[in-house]
DNA sequence: TATCGATAGAACATCGTTGTAAAGGCGACA
DNA sequence: TGTCGCCTTTACAACGATGTTCTATCGATA
């Protein structure tokens, strides 16, 4: 029922290819045929059958952005540049959650969801190296967040996690705090960013000759607000008082909060709290949070932007390791209460 | 590259219609050729090409769900349920934010994003009614949340935003609370989602008996959490002092929580606040958030059952309008806050 | 004026799939 | 044994777009 090419070509009275040249801007075309033609285009509100086209070319102009979950807030965020920076390049951006189920991630990455689309965005949580070297290696693929070995044929975008947990662990060390623990350490996954966030804190206590207690390394079943309680009061119940804790995500930090304030324990006098993410409502919560802000813009758009060189290059490039900047923003959670009463300054505007 | 019906065909010795007979599950076609066939796919692991099927079928299995911003809690959750019910039905989903742009709500019913689409489930915020007089009544559209004019042939599912402010102002009025105000009032704009929950509340405070001051509705330009702070900080520079606040969603809430813990006003104590949408960090944070529970489950199943109902439609049918249930759930911001050091109950786990 | 070259436009095949219609095989009945 | 009819399978066209090849037209040059 909508307008074909044809349908534009008999009202222009011209060939259906001549009609496919105007609309793909090439040259050639007679000045007065293509005015012609543009006018019919217009006349019959034309709008190209995408499937059609896709068919015909092999590309289809559709990416797909696949996190576990969208409603944690980071992801969000992430989705959210993910979805910017593709429609800057004319891509439409497909969603897909996994829920973190490693069956649904090696399938992402397994089958070109069957020819729909031009490449994938993956923020995996569980996938293994096994699922990654098994995939379709014609499906160009960035892997946003989590790193996997690099082995495995595909680009790798984050920031240094190391680098930020120890940026993290040091603002608290240099805080005075010495009794620093972590929520978020997943020794029974195998997980990599977990590891290597509680590696960057480890080498930063190490670095400050601050021993680390084994009991205070808090341990989580996934990154979520009630987790990050949980494991507050796992410790508490155990009998551990830190002055200090690093939660590996905001959600963790905020879940951590709650569960010290059901305890009467006061942020950040008696315990300090980082988290990690920097999500909006870190700027918002009471206490604000201290977190670790990745550049979520930035690494949007370096992933969308690797993706591309990947699905325009002929043969896959080597994968690359891409890195992104990061900064620790300090805020009420991590230093001394500001006098109650005293009208503070309005948290910046994200 | 990738294997067609064709290759199929050839290694079964089958014409290629009886392997797309096979692939389709029709029936008719004899045990023996069947499993040879299935063999066949499974050996050379075959997958349909997408856009040829869809270009000769017509459909794609492909809705959109399109959002202000997919990094609002309320919408994020939201389109986490849509896309789960939409996988029941075997369909993918295309996340697209608007960011609240009309133009970009009204490209989105007004054209069929290139015949890519079978449907498409708009959370509109801008959207008037003239847009969607204007759309293309070809695709299936359903509205998720904002009412528009019910004369536009589209479906529209949400809750009942009158009954549900008039349920959030009760409570506080059964508190004991009198000096009542909102957050989230938008004259500017001529939205409906805010102009009916400020005429819930209104409503309540009437029957109640109880006069509502202008000076305490409180304006926004939009629902995010700085606009409920600067909100809030406007309300107590001109000298107001309500004892609760009815926020138009916990975005509002939160960013008034903190502007209240900024100036040292307590919550519940000085002033009782209750949100609308119940995001999941309201049940985390300090104090936790009273709020409207819309059953966000409901809403996204309801919301693709509409959908595919206009999908199979062969004639448009009339717009509906469906309803979905919603609870209040009652949190510390809004009743007395329990006795500092002692341990609380874990919120209730989503 | 005749020939050549360049350029604009058209005809055709093709992408991978599915609906339609026709062909093929088989058993049953007269 | 011949014919009819049913059921399975096949051949063909079509969905709408684009790359390739071929033809027609025009102006310029010898």
């Amino acid at each position: 029922m909508p307008p074909r090419l044809k349908d534009v070509a008999a009202a222009a009275g011209v060939s259906i290819k001549t009609v496919s040249n105007v609309v793909n801007g090439y040259p050639g075309v007679r000045r007065e045929l293509r005015e012609r033609v543009e006018q019919a285009l217009a006349e019959l509100d034309y709008q190209p059958n995408l499937n059609a086209r896709s068919l015909r070319t092999g590309r289809s102009g559709l990416v797909a952005m696949v996190v576990p979950r969208l409603d944690e807030p980071y992801f969000a965020e992430l989705a959210r540049w993910v979805v910017a920076a593709a429609g800057e390049r004319g891509w439409t951006v497909l969603v897909d959650q996994t829920e973190g189920d490693p069956q649904r991630e090696a399938f992402v990455v397994g089958t070109n969801r069957p020819r729909l689309l031009d490449g994938v965005i993956l923020s995996p949580l569980a996938l293994d190296d096994q699922a990654l070297l098994n995939r379709d290696p014609k499906v160009p693929l960035v892997l946003l967040g989590e790193r996997v070995s690099p082995a495995a044929g595909a680009d790798h975008v984050a920031i240094d996690n190391n680098a930020a947990a120890r940026a993290a662990t040091e603002h608290l060390l240099a805080a005075g705090r010495r009794a620093i623990g972590v929520i978020g350490s997943q020794r029974a996954q195998g997980w990599t960013t977990p590891r290597v966030r509680l590696q960057g804190f480890r080498d930063a206590m190490s670095d400050a000759g601050v021993p680390v207690r084994d009991e205070l390394i808090g341990e989580v079943g996934v990154f979520h607000r009630q987790d990050g309680a949980a494991a507050v009061h796992a410790m508490f119940e155990a009998g551990e008082r830190p002055e200090a804790l690093f939660c590996f995500n905001d959600l963790l930090a905020h879940g951590a909060i709650r569960a010290l304030a059901d305890r009467g324990v006061r942020v950040p006098e008696d315990v300090a709290v980082v988290g990690f993410d920097d999500d909006e409502q870190s700027s918002f919560s009471v206490p604000t949070l201290t977190s670790i802000a990745p550049d979520k813009p930035r690494l949007a758009q370096l992933a969308v932007q690797a993706l591309a060189e990947r699905i325009e290059a002929d043969e896959p490039p080597a994968a690359r390791e891409i890195s992104a900047p990061f900064e620790l923003r300090v805020r009420e959670s991590s230093t001394v209460r500001r006098t109650v009463g005293a009208r503070g300054a309005v948290p910046a505007a994200e």
